[in-house]
DNA sequence: TTGTACGCGTTATCAT
DNA sequence: ATGATAACGCGTACAA
């Protein structure tokens, strides 16, 4: 009923199920006419393998690791509250993960987090500092599996990038602002820091489109929220005191902030934020905010685990794309 | 290493290993003072089950029928792919998927598509036909578990419904024509067929926000373009005649069509439509077409397995959502 | 290079 | 109502 076994290609190749069991896993040791036997036994009889058996016999447990910045608002909140989300289902299929909290900006921190680790794999969210850089090929040298989360470390040795593709993202940002606004005007950009890769590169994506396409808009020099929510109104107000703007693109957290600001403006700009969070949604609902560029956390978590467990798995091979779908949200589809 | 086993929950609870599981899988025949004490040891130990041997030892074939429209282009070629490329993965997992290919439109012939099911549960894509409700109904009564993918049939027997909210996605759709004309006119609607419910809906949300938000612009009587790019061309080309076109949404198949009609129109429409082809990317790229509301296609098929399982496997209980996300696809995020 | 035999954790089938 | 025990299909020592 359940499809040919191991031990149906044994016989039919007249081996033992060991050879088999070698050439399927290409373990080496095996005649060439054994392989041939073998993998023609496979084919004829179209064995497939059963994943829950092997799964099962060799008991593995994968050990993976996320680490990333602590928080309790915002989107690292809807990061963590996915892992936690995921974990249950996870277990069941033993795969234990462990959440290591840091404090954001804080590189001595995330060293130390990178340095206490004992783990399959990880899966990081962290500053682009050379300390990690170093941390993060010490790992690799160790033979733990390391992906960048939701920040990429483009010129460290991790082996994969989970993410948005951050400059489609800006791209996306600056089409929609420039066809929402009416006539022209200036906009402006709030990064949370000018230092955070993710942020340079939706700012780069953002500035070509405008450039591009929407030339009779004018750019202010973009300025930095520090993803926090007084700054940033702070600086929503000040920018508004010199000229109307027309538009604003948040790229960082500190959503709250910006809510509180736009909301006292008069004409009031075409708003396009990050993340979906109770903040921004509530911004989308009462017409403060236009559009919501979001990343599914929930996706980046499977799609962290999934290459994880192929990479500690095969020691590499399919290189499985992190690629996360950027969500875009409005009013009419919350 | 590996966490606790049932076995270890049964000495903790001092009973057997068959009146763990009882208990585990809640099947009833045992006495409530021994299902406490395995609750208290399963609390205690901290017992997880292992979902490998759980799948190996009952060694269920789940067998799955896709009954979907066929066709080798637009989006049931996308959705035919999807199938393709999971049927492998889903294997592996004791998945066996058999698709029945139907003729689009022709009632009797998917009528007979369903009578000849031979499977635990199905995934229909299918008209809004008496005729099939009833077949719903008659399967339903042999045991088979169905659920309705992509065009629901909400007065059928039909347990759970695969696919996008098609009123949020008409409403979403009316919300980007809007915001994207400049100034007023009036606006195409061309459906597919106005019998097929996922269009009416899509219809309704579309015209509701427009009469909502956007009321200076003219709403044209919704025409029917048979999901066939001659007719959808030609009536592109008929309405602006009439009078300029400001927008178009198009809700079913036939962009190929739609493309050639609006790349012949010299101001162009505001153009919107539904599912992300080969067709409908590239007018995306040449900017014929402005936006593309999508449904990821390989997400329905995968939650339409996991409703399908969740169903043969636990008779009903957990009431698992098969709302597809809506994608939308700009220039800048192909 | 090849084969044998046991164990993985759960479910299911028998008895009791 | 409860318990013992045999599969399930694969991986892997260990033996030959």
């Amino acid at each position: 009923m359940s499809g040919p076994t191991v031990y149906d290609v044994a016989t039919a190749a007249q081996v033992s199920l060991a050879t088999v069991d070698r050439v399927l896993n290409n373990r080496g040791g095996v005649s060439p006419t054994a392989v041939a036997k073998v993998k023609a036994a496979v084919a004829q009889t179209g064995y497939v393998r059963n994943l829950a058996a092997a799964n099962l016999s060799r008991r593995r447990v994968y050990r993976f690791s996320f680490v990333v910045p602590s928080g309790d608002t915002g989107f690292v909140a809807l990061l963590l509250n996915a892992l936690e989300r995921e974990r249950l289902a996870l277990l069941e299929e033993q795969i234990l993960i462990q959440v290591i909290p840091t404090r954001a900006f804080d590189v001595a921190n995330q060293v130390a987090a990178l340095r206490s680790l004992n783990c399959d794999a990880v899966a990081v969210m962290a500053s682009e500092a050379p300390e990690i850089q170093e941390e993060v090929t010490r790992l690799r040298a160790e033979g733990v599996r390391v992906v960048t989360l939701v920040a990429d470390l483009p010129h460290s040795d991790r082996e994969a990038y989970v993410g948005l593709d951050n400059v489609a993202a800006g791209r996306t940002a600056a089409e929609f602002t420039g066809r929402f606004i009416r006539g022209s005007g200036t906009v402006l950009m709030i990064a949370g820091s000018l230092s955070s890769r993710d942020h340079i590169e939706r700012l780069m994506g953002f500035r070509r489109v405008m450039k591009e396409r929407f030339a009779h808009l004018t750019l202010l020099p973009a300025v930095e929220g520090d993803d926090d929510a007084e700054t940033v109104e702070r600086l929503v107000t000040s920018a508004t005191a010199d000229q109307p703007l027309k538009g604003i693109y948040a790229i960082g957290a500190g959503n709250r902030g910006l809510v509180r600001a736009v909301s006292a403006l008069d004409p009031k700009p075409v708003t396009i934020v990050h993340e979906l969070t109770p903040t921004s949604r509530e911004g989308l609902r009462d017409g403060t905010i236009d559009l919501v560029l979001d990343q599914d956390t929930s996706a980046a978590v499977v799609a962290a685990v999934r290459i994880m467990r192929n990479l500690t798995e095969m020691r590499d091979l399919p290189v499985d794309t992190g690629k996360i779908r950027l969500n875009i949200y409005s009013r009419e589809n919350i």
